[in-house]
DNA sequence: GAATCATGTAACATGATAAGTATCGTGAAA
DNA sequence: TTTCACGATACTTATCATGTTACATGATTC
């Protein structure tokens, strides 16, 4: 089953965006993702709607960054992109009127829920601010200074 | 999404069968699941390819457990239908060129590598004897005996 | 105010994959 | 030899993120 890849590729604007002066149009972003400008609109709405980016028509339209980075986890961004199931795998029937089944669908959402509850936590615990600190502090290692352009010619 | 519900499904027809003597068909099992038989040989191929259970034809034919219980966890039962991806969401590219996907694709991988780990390390603990005994003992909770024949008329 | 730029939205196509279905072949038991 | 049950193939369906086209709306520039 392909991957819902909305978080990993917002985290990757939000990144570009917070080391960028002035609004990124959908188009700019739609070639750092390598994608479609409508795509970029339809995800980015969801975090305009949460209030943690904003977008300005016309002439020097674009989007810009509305919110405190620090205030703002990795979680916060999985809900703002409309917060998917994290999971791939799960049971067939709600309710059945199998005991069995039911037994079978209690044993698995029990280590379904305990995953979640620290994949949550994890999320949780990283604000935007500390994933780009902690992109910079990679350059430095790396030996190399990304600046405060775009990053995406980088080095592999 | 909809969600891979083979290993829930499969782990339904393995604790029937635990408390079924002789085969069951594929058309039973079927029935069971609420599905088609095709699906059933098709999903329970990977099983008998794992040596869980064994298939015969014609007339008194079926499925039949061929391995111990006790030796066989809800992990395996995962791998024997696929071991499909666990988790719905995760990053676009492979390996960017871009440094700050690179960056938050790992952070990301990093989350979700502590979660499939906990969650493979909760499935690899269970054996199907213990979830059928565990099952058993719900049973006796709710004061009524399932006895040895199929439980799926059971109260809700 | 006309042209241009950029977002907003609707509608439809695509790709991937589990699941559902129909059909025929094969082998075993009665 | 008839029936039963699995084995295998091919095709369809359902779902949903993603991709694409087209057009409307609003803001800036001239």
């Amino acid at each position: 089953m392909r991957k819902d890849s909305r978080l990993s590729r917002m985290l990757h604007v939000l990144l570009h965006m917070a080391r960028h002066d002035g609004p990124m149009t959908s188009e700019h972003i739609a070639k750092m993702l390598q994608t479609n400008p409508v795509v970029v609109r339809r995800t980015m709405a969801g975090l305009r709607d949460a209030g943690y980016v904003s977008s300005e028509k016309g002439h020097g339209g674009g989007w810009v960054i509305a919110a405190d980075l620090e205030k703002v986890s990795l979680l916060d961004i999985h809900r703002a992109v409309g917060g998917p199931s994290l999971f791939a795998i799960g049971a067939e029937h709600e309710n059945p009127a199998c005991a069995v089944e039911r037994a079978v669908n209690g044993a698995l959402e029990d280590a379904l829920r305990e995953a979640e509850a620290l994949l949550v936590a994890r999320l949780g615990a990283v604000s935007l601010a500390e994933l780009a600190r902690s992109f910079d502090a990679q350059c430095v290692a790396g030996g190399w200074n990304p600046g405060t352009g775009d990053a995406y010619g980088a080095p592999a």
